[in-house]
DNA sequence: GATGAATGAGTCTTCATTCAT
DNA sequence: GATGAATGAAGACTCATTCAT
């Protein structure tokens, strides 16, 4: 009797036939996604294009929100795996080399999958695991927050808070817009005048 | 059997009564679009809450697409209304007090309704009119780096071109996110501090 | 948000055209329900039968039980319009007479269109709008529970109540069986019989 | 290709084991149904409720109808032979004693599991096994009307088939309805009227 | 015998769009 | 011009049933 339709999930694949049928509907979603869209996104057209029956994408998925929200998941948490293992490194640089470091990592970041970034980026919000993209987004804003507040005395700011938001909206801007058009998320130069966009706000010298 | 679809309004109302049907229509369709989102949004409902026969809504818009097409326009005409009034007179500040006047109007931009601004922004791209939301951001982008090309002895930068997209990426994403979260908006610390991003990154003294 | 899914009519038809929609649909209903049962009956083939698309049945009915509630309240009304229509005649003939005549209405009420009260009774309880009948069956109840208070005196009996239900109960299944083996509902005998049931349980001389 | 579709057990359970697997899935139906109706009676869902594997309800029942086929015919079983049991002794009461004891029997029946049966009788009849149900009917009938031929010296009756169809409709429906209101089910006052109704009906001297 | 993954025909239902009035 | 009844293609989803392991 539940009244918020369920968006996880339906059963966990036991059997080693269950994982690549699930597997291979996960790939059919980015797939279709992709070519047509999340409106010409249609369950029949995955199991389709999976190779697979509606009847078994039905089975691991209780509707098309659910197999959407799966793939974000594991969209997300390939990103953040990505940067999660540079981090703790990143921490322990100095100040100018830890900037360019992390504003790398964020466009290799972006670059796992652009395509699909895009599309996830630019038509799936509605779907309620969209929630998890914004936690990434609350994660990164506390871990830069915390970062400044560690060092402040070698900054040029006054509330690290409100310099994370400024850093963080902007850092994510560049890199995602810039993963919209190939031909800038090669250029060094962005690279480099991110770094200095935020080098001289935080009033760092250069590396 | 036309095979692409136009999304451009059917006809131009002349009379009174027209007009005040097409404006029903399109605050309508705004009120839908915040309320249930873009695929909760029927032209049923609209032409419902608007007072008015789904015949007549047809009558002025050939399709779903042209209704919320037309929306767009209207708001981003809105806010692009907003900015060109004041851009003139922008350009002939010094330049700290440019940068805090573009910032405060590109705020001031995202003011207007930011619960369709939301809507639209995260839900509507697919309609195709959505490209006149790049387009906004094109001309911005050609404005800004306009303005850079033509100060460039007095900024610190090397490329007018991708310092203007650094800034421009920056300043969207902070205000519209901003917009998101209605606290944020009127804190004056805010404008500060995105003032200070972008005065440094230029190497521009405080105004 | 409504939890329970209604069953009640989406929208009342206002020009003469829906009013015929409606009626083909309903009749169509019969038709299919008495053809192929409940769980045969298809709003495609509902659709269909009545001519009609399957657009349009949505448009007055917003499900399957809809569509079938709404067939029962209509059927348990011409049942019921034909009792009442007699029922203030019979309270005030003698004892015996009123016995006799209730139970030639019954049977008469029964035999309005027994197929399809048959397949409503035997096959459509689950739709909530079955109540209805056993609404019906509840306004017999006490109308005769208030027949046998008000006669008393000349009666065997110690509590209207519990008469009231051993006859209705009775008389009903009486009728409802005879209606469902044709040759029996039209045998005089059975309505001497169940006559001569009722009278002696009550201890009413023979009319 | 088969036209008719088989409703009888698939195979009969020899070894121990099996004979578990079946009474597991009977009680499983059993409770499915009670909770939810027939509609939302599923074999995955009773195989599930059963504990047991979907593919071994198949071994077992060849389709749905089967299963709940095969319940009927056990509940019925179940009414049956707690009324064959006492059947001979009650030949061989005298005609008020007779009543009383056939009507009782008849309230014990109904009492066996009143929930399971209520579900059945207002549910099931589209199973064809319902017929067994008929049959039910159709020998209650013959053997009332065998007792009524035998001791017709005895009773105010012309012909003894319409009174045992009288009879046995009325009776059928008193204990049945009963059944559908617990209270009522155990109000000695209800066995009372309904000897009463019979034994005046029959005339009977009390008992 | 048991298992449960896979199947897919078949339903319900929505909603953009047309067109007779 | 306005109306709203009618349309039907299209899509989400279920569930009885099969069969390889």
């Amino acid at each position: 009797m539940q009244r918020q339709v369920r968006t996880t999930p339906r059963k966990h694949p036991r059997q080693e036939r269950s994982r690549a049928t699930v597997d291979a509907l996960l790939e059919a979603t980015a797939r279709v996604l992709v070519k047509r869209g999340f409106d010409g996104l249609t369950t029949n057209l995955v199991a389709d294009a999976a190779g697979v029956s509606i009847g078994s994408l039905y089975q691991y998925f209780p509707n098309k929100a659910a197999l959407v929200g799966a793939l974000i998941e594991k969209h997300v948490d390939d990103m953040m795996s990505l940067c999660l293992s540079e981090l703790a490194r990143v921490a322990q640089l100095p100040m100018a080399q830890a900037i360019r470091c992390m504003i790398e990592l964020m466009i290799r970041a972006h670059a796992v999958d652009p395509e699909l970034h895009r599309v996830l980026t630019e038509q799936v919000p509605r779907v309620g695991r969209m929630a998890k993209l914004l936690e990434v987004d609350a994660m990164c804003h506390r871990m830069v927050a915390a970062l400044l507040a560690a060092r402040k005395p070698e900054l040029a700011i006054e509330d690290p808070d409100i310099a994370a938001f400024v850093l963080v909206s902007a850092i994510e801007a560049i890199t995602h817009r810039a993963a919209l058009s190939p031909d800038l998320l090669g250029d060094p130069r962005l690279v480099e005048e991110t770094c200095a966009l935020v080098r001289r706000y935080l009033g760092v010298a250069d590396g």
